[in-house]
RNA sequence: GCUCCCAUCGUCUAGCGGUCUAGGACGUGGCCCUCUCAAGGCCAAGACACGGGUUCGAGUCCCGUUGGGAGCGCCA
């Protein structure tokens, strides 16, 4: 049997379609898990939003995903003779004929057609005219066989098909001599030898023209495999408006590449009771098989647990290149890795669901004291003036300790409490304010030896200063 | 409007005629743990859209209804 080859062909948008980056995705598992090869495939030939920038944006997506290509990106815009001379065969063969119906003609004769409750079809007019090169404006029809079954085996619907005679004959090349996207893909698929083609359910009903194109430039056409839309939250198609609908919406988010990847491919498809897939584990066990027929939603709930378990379970030399960005604009300056902001990170990874919100609560040993801001809520709530003494034993306690660990903060936190009678929660939590600002993060013992003494000892003081000043 | 496709808990799904009083995961509620927040542990609520068939037997097969999706461009 042939090498196995499959193409992802986006539009250069601007941006990774989450659709798109499923289909991507599927297409790179399956390619990859038959020991294949992934086409990466530009259709650029919409000249007005096709911009170097907007396809780069495309390919950062993918590769943010860890979604690699073997070949290209190949551009349909640099392909453009391919498709001309594509035409001119089809022509010279008689599978296509010039048509000089215009737009208005059209128009007017279909809606005449829905209005008698028909179907509209192109009706043929210029089927047996024999318009020659010179026939002026025209666009190029494809001639389509009157009683002819077009059907394939999909290797996820199931045997499909339409009769040709309920297509008509379809428009190959516009008037203004650039080839229908239809007719592009077509002939790039022939010519980059794809034998799977796997693509979004909308084009399912589109698929018998295409193999009317197909045995029209006689060519074997290859297996197709439509997998499911992924619809909005309200059910309905995805929408740029409603919904978030970019990769890159999830990555500035502070999600990681293998909590998104593993939820788009947990979207119609499924591996018996598996939630967690590895990369190498998607490309071995991804099979058309078990992807579904359904439209599905995109629900981010389960996505948010997912990155949950990769921020705990991820290795440390992936996550902290991964957080950095969000550090440095936490912080609004590049941020050097510390012996204490790793130790902070390894705390913080248990206990936050994004990146974005990792950075905010790394955020107290970032700035400077003065430069805390505090959840006054928190601050009303639990700087109270009987606090005042032990607070400020804690402190001299704190600045005269041997050693600056967590097991000495400990010591210290249990010996005040006790002389003051009081639960450790009690003093924790001012402390907690007093050192981060608010009333959320790692043990507070924990916190302080991250925090060091300096700083811990000069926002306990800010505290003090504070709760005297209010009595 | 026409053509095609789809239908299990709120969501993602397991199920490929009997092992289903329908399983898992997320989410939700409760309890435990606890210096906060998480994490973790335990428990609970929660679905075969509806109606007809076929069959000894239907979530599983067939038909219809309803609901949803896609396509029907000189867009991609």
């Amino acid at each position: 049997m042939a090498t196995v080859r499959t193409r992802f062909a986006p539009s250069p948008t601007g941006f990774l379609h989450l659709g798109g980056a499923r289909t991507a995705l599927f297409n790179q598992a399956f390619a990859h898990g038959h020991g294949g090869v992934l086409v990466l495939r530009v259709e650029d030939t919409d000249r007005e939003r096709s911009t170097p920038a907007a396809e780069r944006a495309v390919l950062e997506g993918l590769r943010w995903l860890g979604i690699d290509w073997d070949e290209g990106p190949l551009r349909q815009s640099e392909r453009m003779e391919r498709y001309a001379a594509a035409v001119e065969r089809l022509l010279a063969s008689g599978r296509a004929y010039r048509c000089t119906c215009t737009r208005e003609e059209l128009e007017e004769r279909r809606q005449k057609t829905i209005a008698a409750g028909r179907k509209w079809t192109y009706d043929g007019r210029c089927r047996e005219a024999d318009h020659g090169p010179d026939c002026g404006a025209h666009t190029v029809r494809l001639r389509l066989p009157e009683h002819e079954r077009l059907a394939w085996d999909d290797l996820v619907f199931g045997p499909s098909g339409q009769d040709a005679g309920e297509i008509g004959d379809m428009i190959v090349r516009r008037s203004d001599g650039g080839p229908l996207y239809h007719l592009a893909g077509v002939v790039d698929d022939i010519e980059m030898g794809i034998t799977h083609v796997i693509r979004g359910a909308d084009h399912h009903s589109n698929t018998p023209f295409h193999l009317a194109l197909y045995r029209a430039l006689d060519a074997e056409p290859p297996r197709f495999a439509h997998v499911p839309l992924i619809v909005g939250s309200d059910g309905k198609k995805l929408s740029k408006r409603r919904d978030p609908v970019s990769v890159q919406h999830y990555r500035d988010q502070g999600y990681l590449p293998e909590a998104l990847r593993n939820w788009l491919v947990r979207i119609g498809w499924s591996h018996g009771d598996q939630e967690i897939f590895s990369r190498e584990e998607i490309v071995r066990l991804f099979d058309l098989d078990a992807v579904h027929r359904a439209p599905a939603r995109a629900e981010p709930g389960k996505l948010v647990w997912l990155n949950q378990h990769y921020l705990k379970t991820l290795p440390f030399e992936r996550l902290l290149p991964a957080l950095q960005p969000f550090l440095d604009a936490e912080a609004g300056r590049p941020v050097q890795a510390t012996p204490e902001l790793e130790r902070l990170v390894h705390l913080l990874r248990e206990r936050s669901k994004t990146l974005m919100e990792m950075a905010s609560l790394a955020r107290f040993l970032l700035v400077e004291d003065d430069a805390l801001v505090f959840d006054e809520k928190a601050v009303a709530k639990h700087w109270k003036p009987a606090l005042e003494a032990p607070l400020a034993e804690l402190h001299d306690a704190l600045a005269e300790l041997p050693t600056w660990s967590e097991a000495e903060l400990e010591k210290t936190f249990e010996a005040v409490c006790a002389r003051h009678q009081l639960k450790l929660g009690k003093l924790a939590q001012p402390v907690r304010v007093a050192a981060t600002g608010g009333p959320v993060s790692p043990g507070i013992h924990e916190t302080l030896a991250v925090l060091g003494r300096e700083r811990t000892l000069a926002r306990i003081a800010l505290a003090l200063a504070r709760i005297r000043a209010a009595a």
